[in-house]
DNA sequence: CGTCCGCTTGACTCAGATCAAACTTGGTGG
DNA sequence: CCACCAAGTTTGATCTGAGTCAAGCGGACG
């Protein structure tokens, strides 16, 4: 499904308005405890859900980029259960909660194509927990570059920095740049910048 | 949602009277790449969702018991992402996808059950992709109970062996159960058998 | 031109994986 | 009722590999 299909969800259906909000890079939209009244269409930049742990730490649990919506998840939640943090500076359309099941329940379309999407991200934080859950550095690189490669093709260009990459599965960034060194070594992979081609399967 | 609520999305459909399948422990229920052409809701036992990689090692995406459904999520799928298999002997309904899909179309509101349930799932694998995001293993454990741990309880009693509790979380059952021992030592919980209880917040 | 940030490599430490072994428990069948 | 077996639980010894700290390179951007 494609993003702007995605955002058409929200969109194009017949409420008031929606509101707009722009945020800074950095800046908060909004926080893990906090009543859910709002759902969210991104127009331009980039958004985070972050949790931060007691001792300061943070996990980035998903990010989404213009022509994508936001927080669908909490759409059945009484609060929100993370951070939601600018990464660039942001702007997003604001749909009410209440507002949008509702107009999703006169629309079984647009309602199965929310679906859908749900079901799509089931999935893919299933094949990021299965990275996540392997031990060897090596495994979660090639595991993530198995995952991520369009069926078919044996290179490909990767749209975040390494340093990114890492943090989603769950390495530092020195440990991910000494594993993907050891595989160009060893002949599993080929680099160069963000491209990455796969040599034995 | 309670689970027998789940299944009712299934259940109360009026189609064609669903096939049944009964399933020996271990016995697989369809693996990956097989073409989706049905879904399920388990009458008896437990199945669990699992990606084996090449080297063999085993990850658990997912499991669920009597009274819950079974892959909901790859009602919109080609193919199955995973493998299921019978922890236990287990007995499952047989419903044809496109029966499904068709039927919830008619019924928003039984739409809307899915899509919450759906929503629940994303949000249950976010949070299991921030235990596995952190680095030691006692935050992982603590993280993991906090997360399981009823709102306002301070104890709880868990429902599967520590073994499994050690998979689910991404570590060998040795390092779980040195991590449960350093934990009660330092005063963080207490533990007998499967109930545990947290002390200091 | 200078600063920031992603990238890269080195040295060191230590936590968790691995291998091994014993104990506890529950259930099965003789 | 007891012998036996399987699985979960617990502890020990060893070793590897990822975290951490440190430092240097290069490109982007103001």
């Amino acid at each position: 499904m494609s993003e702007s299909e995605i955002r058409d969800i929200f969109q194009s259906l017949a409420l008031q308005p929606p509101g707009r909000r722009a945020l800074a890079a950095g800046e908060c939209l909004f926080r893990a405890g906090a009543r859910v009244k709002d759902v969210y269409a991104i127009t331009a930049g980039r958004l985070k859900l972050v949790r931060t742990s007691l001792a300061g730490s943070e996990v980035t649990l998903h990010r989404a980029g213009e022509g994508e919506t936001f927080a669908e998840p909490s759409l059945f939640s009484e609060r929100y259960h993370c951070d939601a943090v600018a990464e660039i500076a942001t702007e997003v359309l604001v749909y009410s909660k209440a507002d949008i099941i509702k107009a999703i329940s006169d629309d079984p379309d647009r309602m199965m194509r929310l679906l859908r999407h749900l079901a799509v991200q089931v999935q893919a934080m299933r094949a990021r927990a299965e990275i996540l859950s392997l031990h060897a550095a090596t495994d979660r690189v090639m595991c993530y570059l198995n995952l991520h490669l369009p069926s078919g093709a044996d290179a490909m260009t990767l749209d975040l920095p390494w340093k990114q990459v890492a943090a989603e599965i769950g390495l530092t960034h020195e440990a991910l740049y000494r594993a993907l060194a050891r595989l160009e070594r060893d002949g599993a992979i080929r680099r160069n910048g963000h491209t990455v081609g796969l040599l034995k399967r």
